[in-house]
RNA sequence: GGGCGGAUAGCUCAGUUGGUUAGAGCGUCGGCUUUACACGCCGAAGGUCACAGGUUCGAGGCCUGUUCCGCCUACCA
């Protein structure tokens, strides 16, 4: 065989785009629905055709291919679908931005010609991203990319939205809902933040109209909507206002007369304890309003500027009317009082502008009625979400749902499948455009302007990318999914429609896990922002670093239930893990890249330790991927191929590589081999790059097209791990003595050994590797001459390990005491402790009876321990 | 107002049902051309686990309270 070689240095951007190309070639991340393995689905959550991906797509990304392949590798039939979102408001309004810059707006193009740029967005966007997952490394089925407004899917949304009207679960109605004057859309509630906002209130004073000698105060924030007062409560044990009670009251700067209404909605302690109402602009107020059979006066258009209702303020925006109606209040004498006020205001999640609550006939979901089964999946774990802490966070929002708006007045998006029928007034409802009136059979059909939330659409992700409703191949194989894995900030908005929805549409929950993983923040703990500067683009880390390097990076940060704060020098540190691989792997290839096959010497101790490491590293690895703690996994495969392989293995070899060409054992390349296969979920592209090279590998095209290494009973080997361990501690115990005495590692010095005769003899068997290792000029085994040596009493397990070196080539005797001293000390203190938990009649009776052993065997050794300080202390004394 | 989470080495974080001696990376300090790797090797220093009580033979993990920091949620105008 050839002998296989690696550059001097890993080229990553050079591997990347050579090797996607060759996995994409090979159809490698091809789901087939007609496969007889297992199924495994992932659907990634849709990035939105805003722009270019954030390190939380990145994050999202990693995980998700860091599952699918480790399932892959594990042989089953794995699907991870991949596709965008329309992202309704979000798209329209950077579309919006973008050709304000030529100086138009969208009225200026009219509704088709709009779609239509932003049809074009789309479609850069989309090229963005796509091309940005597949630098990341990700496995995604790229023959199954969907869109959220392709054909298919409108077709499941109009299904669904014709199914659920059908059951009377959407309705229109004219309801008070949250307005953005800006976007000039209703909103869901989820789509409106609360802010805290410093403001003022105001108190206002009020005449009664039959009297105008008598006069109450109310207490506003908002006193430009007294223009659409139509009453004014009190609590109705109020004393203070028992004159009132069902007298009216004129609107200050309007004279018109409304009624004082009593209603205990009103907090008696709160300003004034009387509460102006205004239905049109309150949902509180439009409840009360109802009670109390209110007229509604809307003030505002869609920009939230004053109508012909405001008179003499007709045509002010809201602020200015404010101001307008305070000075005007002011000059009358009217206004009472302005106190500081911090309360909440909700901001339009999109564009921050202050929502309007406004009357307008909307469509809406029953949420609650879907809720019903999406409770009761999570309670009795039919879903499991992952943290666990975030069910209650679920159940709080879930039992407490309210309908769900989901008309937009927006141009892009799915419109809604409604007809109303110019002659019937009639409304149909129906999958496929409507030509004539269901009822009355007229063709004067005008379709619904609107649009539906985003939302409504991705609720129907799962299933819908899979060709629903029809029942095709890919549907029967595919659904229901098996994670959902996605940030917890869309839990709400996302997730719990897709349980509601999926459940409603397929009879089944469209995934059994859930599983959400944390907020990337910067290395402060700050969110990431434009305007902070902070935003740190993935793909400069990958140029700069690899995308095996950021990968491996948040893999390890992705720990249950605390943010992601990801700094340079994590991602530096993760890099050089990489080139580590690198280099331990050019090694092996330099000295093993002609074997022909395997032959694993395990008569071997040293090959039989670090096989039994390698199949613990592989139980770990398997367990943390099956748990999700991404962490854990990295952990373990880090510690394992530089700690352990790297760090011992390989140095333990090197003395006598010679020998072991001769006799072709094979085990440093079988054991790379197989850490390679472990760490590729993480790292797809190193592990590929170097694995292609091994002279020993499965007959397979691609490294992902291999088994997944999991735990072999055979290849545990307590012993060995026993031996070799004691052969570590006492290499570290002479290194670490040697560092303290500031020896260079050219020095070589002479080491004695005692401890009992099988532990002698354990370690004479490694009599080369200490010699080589811990650099010794000679080696002996057996007791020394008392008074001449520095010792070290060396706890290991049960036993104590005596080193001595002798005094002249190490440090001064009074430093030497000193260290006796101090050891003495902290052994002597760790002694008591043990003796008295050893003699408290307690710990004897109620501990179990393998930690009482332990104590035990603990006391025995720092007795032996304090043994050999102290005899070496005389020794030192007496000398 | 309600809920959830966090506070462990200089920094960023692990620490799975309470069990002997609390770990890692980075940073710091000292040494090093050592059969791949200075993006490296060897060694060292550094922690009364936020605070105060409690439960327990035993607490960084459990309970109560306090302080500080995040996030979510809510109809006191």
């Amino acid at each position: 065989m050839e002998q296989q070689t690696l550059s001097q240095h890993f080229n990553a951007k050079e591997v990347e785009g050579r090797l996607y190309q060759a996995w994409l070639d090979l159809d490698a991340f091809k789901a087939d629905p007609e496969s007889r393995k297992p199924p495994y689905t992932i659907v990634l959550p849709p990035p939105n055709v805003t722009g270019v991906l954030h390190i939380g797509h990145a994050l999202t990304c990693t995980l998700e291919d860091i599952l699918v392949r480790h399932k892959r590798m594990q042989g089953r039939n794995v699907l991870w679908l991949p596709g965008t979102d329309h992202a309704g408001i979000a798209t329209q309004m950077v579309v919006e931005r973008h050709i304000q810059k030529e100086g138009i707006n969208r009225h200026d193009l009219g509704r088709e010609k709009f779609v239509e740029r932003v049809w074009q967005w789309k479609a850069e966007s989309q090229t963005t991203i796509v091309s940005q997952l597949k630098l990341m490394g990700c496995s995604l089925d790229w023959s199954r990319l969907t869109f959220t407004l392709d054909e298919s899917v409108s077709l499941a949304v109009r299904e669904c939205f014709t199914r659920l009207y059908r059951e009377g679960l959407i309705y229109r109605e004219q309801a008070i809902i949250q307005w953005c004057p800006r976007c000039r859309t209703a909103l869901s509630d989820l789509e409106v933040k609360s802010k805290a906002v410093k403001g003022k209130l105001w108190s206002i004073r009020y005449f009664r109209s039959d009297d105008p000698s008598q006069s109450l105060v109310v207490a506003t924030t908002r006193p430009e909507t007294l223009l659409g007062d139509t009453a004014v409560a009190i609590h109705p044990s109020d004393e203070r206002y028992q004159a009132f009670r069902n007298a009216s009251v004129l609107v200050p700067l309007q004279d018109r007369v409304i009624p004082v209404i009593q209603d205990d909605y009103v907090e008696m302690e709160f300003g004034t304890g009387a509460l102006k109402i205004t239905p049109g602009h309150d949902p509180n107020d439009y409840l009360i309003g109802k009670r109390h059979g209110l007229g509604v006066i809307s003030l505002f258009d869609d920009r939230a500027v004053l109508n012909e209702k405001a008179g003499v303020y007709q045509g002010l925006s809201r602020e200015k009317a404010r101001e307008k109606v305070l000075a005007d209040l002011a000059e009358k004498g009217l206004l009472v009082k302005e106190e500081e006020n911090l309360h909440n205001v909700g901001h339009c999640d999109r564009c921050n502008a202050i929502v309007e609550p406004r009357v307008s006939a909307q469509w809406f979901v029953n949420a609650a009625e879907l809720a019903k089964p999406a409770i009761e999946a999570v309670e009795n774990k039919e879903i499991k979400i992952i943290p666990e802490e975030w069910e209650k966070t679920y159940f709080e929002w879930m039992r407490n749902i309210r309908p769900w708006c989901i008309s937009r007045q927006l141009w892009w998006g799915h419109r809604i499948p409604v007809w109303y029928c110019g002659d019937c007034g009639h409304h149909t409802v129906s999958v496929a455009d409507a030509s004539a009136c269901e009822k009355c059979q007229s063709t004067a059909l005008k379709q619904e302007e609107d649009v539906l939330d985003t939302w409504f659409s991705s609720g129907l992700w799962p299933f819908s990318t899979l060709g629903w409703p029809k029942e095709t191949a890919d549907f029967k194989t595919f659904y229901p999914n098996d994670v959902m894995e996605t940030g917890f900030d869309i839990l709400f908005f996302w997730v719990a429609r897709m349980i509601m929805l999926g459940k409603k549409m397929t009879g089944k929950f469209p995934f059994h896990t859930v599983y959400l993983h944390p907020m990337v923040r910067d290395e402060y703990g700050q969110k990431m922002s434009k305007t902070k500067g902070n935003v740190k683009d993935p793909l400069e880390i990958v140029e700069t670093c690899g995308a095996d390097a950021l990968r491996f990076t948040l893999a390890s940060m992705a720990v249950h239930g605390r943010d992601v704060l990801l700094s340079d020098a994590r991602i530096e540190g993760y890099r050089n893990f990489v080139t580590k691989i690198w280099n331990a792997s050019r090694f092996v290839l330099m000295h093993f890249g002609t074997v022909t096959q395997e032959n694993a010497d395990m008569s071997n101790e040293i090959n039989r330790w670090v096989w039994s490491r390698l199949n613990e590293t592989k139980r770990e690895v398997n367990a943390a991927l099956e748990q999700y703690r991404f962490f854990d996994a990295a952990n373990a495969l880090y510690r394992f191929v530089w700690s352990e392989y790297c760090d011992w293995y390989l140095e333990f070899i090197k003395s006598d590589l010679e020998s072991r060409k001769a006799a072709n054992d094979t085990t440093a390349v079988q054991v790379l081999e197989e850490a390679l296969r472990l760490l590729h979920p993480l790292m797809p592209f190193v592990t590929e790059e170097v694995w292609q090279r091994l002279p020993i590998r499965q007959a397979k095209a691609s490294i992902s097209a291999c088994d997944y290494p999991s735990f072999a009973p055979e290849h545990h080997d307590a012993k060995a791990e026993e031996r070799v361990g004691r052969l570590i501690a006492v290499v570290d115990a002479i290194r670490s003595k040697r560092g303290e005495s500031g020896l260079s590692p050219a020095v070589e010095i002479d080491v004695r050994i005692h401890a009992s005769p099988e532990t002698l003899q354990a370690l004479s068997v490694f009599e080369g590797l200490i010699q080589k290792l811990a650099k010794t000029k000679t080696l002996l085994f057996g007791s020394g001459t008392p008074g001449k040596d520095v010792v070290i009493a060396l706890a290991f397990g049960v036993e104590t390990i005596e080193i001595r070196i002798p005094r002249g080539q190490l440090v001064d005797q009074e430093t030497d005491r000193k260290r006796i001293l101090k050891e003495i000390e902290s052994t002597q203190a760790e002694l008591d402790r043990a003796v008295a938990r050893l003699t408290s009649p307690g710990f004897v009776g109620k501990a179990p009876p393998e930690v009482i052993e332990g104590a035990k065997n603990r006391k025995e050794v720092l007795e032996k321990k304090l043994g050999v300080l102290r005899m070496s202390l005389k020794e030192l004394e007496s000398a």
